[in-house]
RNA sequence: GUGUUUGUAGCUCAGUUGGAUAGAGCAACGGCCUUCUAAGCCGUGGGUCGGGGGUUCGAAUCCCUCCAAGCACGCCA
């Protein structure tokens, strides 16, 4: 289905091409000045110079053209060279019926469908999650359902860090604890024990011990990278290690980010990457790309265009052991075998940007993808606390992500209890999905690439810009709705009248902008656009509600009309936070 | 040091890719509930878009420069 503002810029290119001008100039965009028009062609003013003509008699020729259209209640040209309009209402009515049957809301399937892989997960085995896992699985998750939605093939994966220095780091801790375990006895031929020497709260505790030991005590770091390198190279008591640590910790992610509302379609891991390792290292060699630099494997990644230089991808360190870089180039050449993708994308603290530089710079000279393949970055920002300064704890401690949640859904649960004055025995259920919708909301309507303060009490307001505003107008929608049907009202195929009041049509031309919307968004990655937009068309839907008693109404088509428009907007809002990744609740 | 990102109202953030009078929310103040959820709506005050130059008919947006903050810079991930 066309967008609406591709129908209108038809028209004022094909009147600027009737007029004598280039139709390249009828660009048309949503107004800035509502008060003045609702849609708007600044194209007269460009067009003034390559036709040395004055801007305003390009722009009255071309509305003289316009006026004609049937579509615009108004075509005005306007002093400098604004070419203003306005929207026949019989005509926007019409397009919203049309939009209402439409599966995708007017937005169109994407032409040519790509397989896109996404790859937005990045927890560390050893370590459970924490606010930084956060943004990636937030962003990640709605960009991969916006691709979907789209048509495109979205395939999320989880990709674990398990193949590197904090496996070694956990090895080496359980030696020091428990020597007289089989694992660590070369001799040792089997089986080895089928239940985990730890739990996963020991695992969550031997991680950072282990981790703060080696940034004071050499030795104890050096045997931790040689642990490393022993289970990268399948020792066998050190892999059956890594077994019990992966059983232990994936059930207790899983477990996470089902909370998260998060679905990975992979659950693939750096260790899966293991196999392709030699012989991309070999080919690599073979045609000259990677060679010996003081004792490590290295490929020069450097351009002549570089303001500074990017320092060379690392494959091999000078003990032989693989690293971050490897694991991820060698995951390149796993997931084209696998599954031929138009792009890959990560979705990544912006921190790691040189590092992907380096490593997509690496996979491009040495042809492991297609010169097609897209490899993208999208960095995300910090996520700070009140202080300006990365999330804590009150106690200063790195904030768990369950623990983020269950605080979230507790300050959830007391304003529902408190604002309610029949008891709610889904009140606990109502409080997590409000929760969910405080947290993601909070996060996606900022900027990905920028930091942003992580404000609780802001984030849970049911006032101003934030997910549980945007429920709380569903919940009002649905309600009336729901009222409606009650009564024997019929949602199926009503007509659409046009607007009665000015209200009315601004909420129907917000309305209107939605497939336009969720393409661009999808198209820049950035879904705070969609929070701004639902924010936006929320307001409209709020002012619209109270200027108009709905279910009163006696003139049985009007009101009709205006539950058809009531059940659009609410499809919009409830797809929309789909595609945010939240849902909204029956009642609040 | 080099590179890079950011700087918009007291606070938190938008700003449709160069357009008209720079917008929201919070906080402050003032209104609106016997009527579909007042967790809402309407209104008032609040700005040197970090500073300075430049390009342009037109700049928060593009270029230069300075200031401030964050981040990254060869065997961690």
């Amino acid at each position: 289905m066309k967008k609406l503002i591709e129908e209108i810029a038809e028209k004022t290119a094909r009147a600027f091409e009737q007029a004598g001008y280039d139709p390249a100039y009828g660009k048309v965009t949503v107004s800035n000045r509502p008060d003045l028009c609702e849609y708007q062609c600044n194209g007269a003013m460009a067009a003034a110079k390559a036709y040395r003509k004055a801007p305003i008699q390009i722009a009255e020729a071309v509305v003289e053209v316009l006026k004609s259209e049937e579509i615009f209640e108004e075509a005005a040209a306007v002093k400098p060279g604004f070419i203003n309009l306005k929207l026949e209402r019989a005509y926007l009515a019409g397009y919203l019926q049309k939009m209402g049957e439409d599966s995708r809301l007017s937005a169109s399937r994407a032409e040519k469908p790509e397989t896109i892989i996404i790859d937005y997960g990045g927890p560390n085995v050893a370590k459970p999650l924490h606010v930084g896992h956060l943004r990636s699985a937030i962003i990640g998750e709605s960009i991969k359902r916006m691709g979907r939605f789209l048509g495109h093939k979205m395939i999320g994966d989880v990709h674990l860090g398990d193949w590197g220095l904090q496996m070694g780091l956990i090895i080496t801790e359980l030696q020091e604890r428990k020597p007289e375990l089989p694992y660590f006895d070369q001799g040792f031929t089997g089986p080895y024990p089928e239940k985990a020497p730890f739990t996963i709260s020991e695992l969550e505790e031997i991680y950072p011990a282990a981790s703060a030991r080696s940034k004071e005590d050499e030795e104890y770091r050096n045997r931790a990278l040689e642990a490393t390198h022993e289970l990268q190279e399948g020792r066998p008591g050190y892999m059956a290690l890594w077994n019990h640590i992966m059983n232990v910790s994936v059930s207790d992610l899983k477990e996470n980010y089902k909370k998260l509302d998060v679905e990975f379609d992979l659950w693939k891991k750096e260790s899966d990457a293991q196999p392709y390792i030699p012989d991309m290292v070999e080919k690599m060699k073979r045609e000259g790309y990677a060679y010996e630099d003081q004792g490590a494997l290295i490929v020069d990644v450097s351009e002549e265009t570089d303001a500074k230089e990017v320092p060379p991808c690392i494959l091999l360190k000078s003990d032989g052991a693989s690293l971050y870089t490897t694991t991820d180039l060698a995951t390149i050449v796993e997931r084209m075998e696998l599954f031929q993708p138009d792009e890959i994308l990560y979705v990544v603290d912006k921190r790691q940007e040189m590092h992907f530089t380096q490593v997509f710079r690496c996979a491009r000279k040495t042809g492991l993808v297609k010169p097609e393949t897209r490899l993208s970055f999208l960095g995300f920002g910090t996520m700070n606390g009140k202080d300006g300064k990365p999330f804590k704890t009150r106690e200063g401690g790195v904030m768990r992500l369950e623990r983020l949640i269950a605080e979230i859904d507790g300050e959830m649960y007391k304003k529902i209890v408190e604002n309610r004055s029949v008891k709610d025995t889904d009140a606990e259920k109502t409080a997590e999905i409000v929760g969910l919708s405080a947290i993601k909301y909070g996060d996606l309507s900022n900027q990905a690439s920028k930091d942003y303060v992580f404000d609780v009490d802001r984030f849970t307001s049911f006032e101003g810009n934030t997910g549980p505003y945007i429920l709380y107008t569903i919940v009002r929608i649905k309600s009336i709705l729901n009222k409606y049907q009650e009564e024997g009202g019929r949602l199926d195929h009503p007509e659409l009248l046009p607007a009665a009041g000015e209200g009315e049509k601004t909420l129907m031309l917000a309305a209107s902008r939605f497939g336009n919307m969720i393409e661009n968004a999808f198209q820049e990655k950035a879904p705070h656009k969609i929070c701004s937009y639902i924010y936006e068309l929320a307001n409209e839907f709020n002012r619209f509600y109270h200027e108009t008693k709905i279910l009163t109404e006696e003139d049985e088509k009007q009101k009709a009309s205006w539950l058809a428009l009531l059940d659009l907007v609410r499809k919009i809002l409830e797809t929309s936070i789909d595609l945010l990744g939240f849902s909204a609740p029956e009642r609040m």
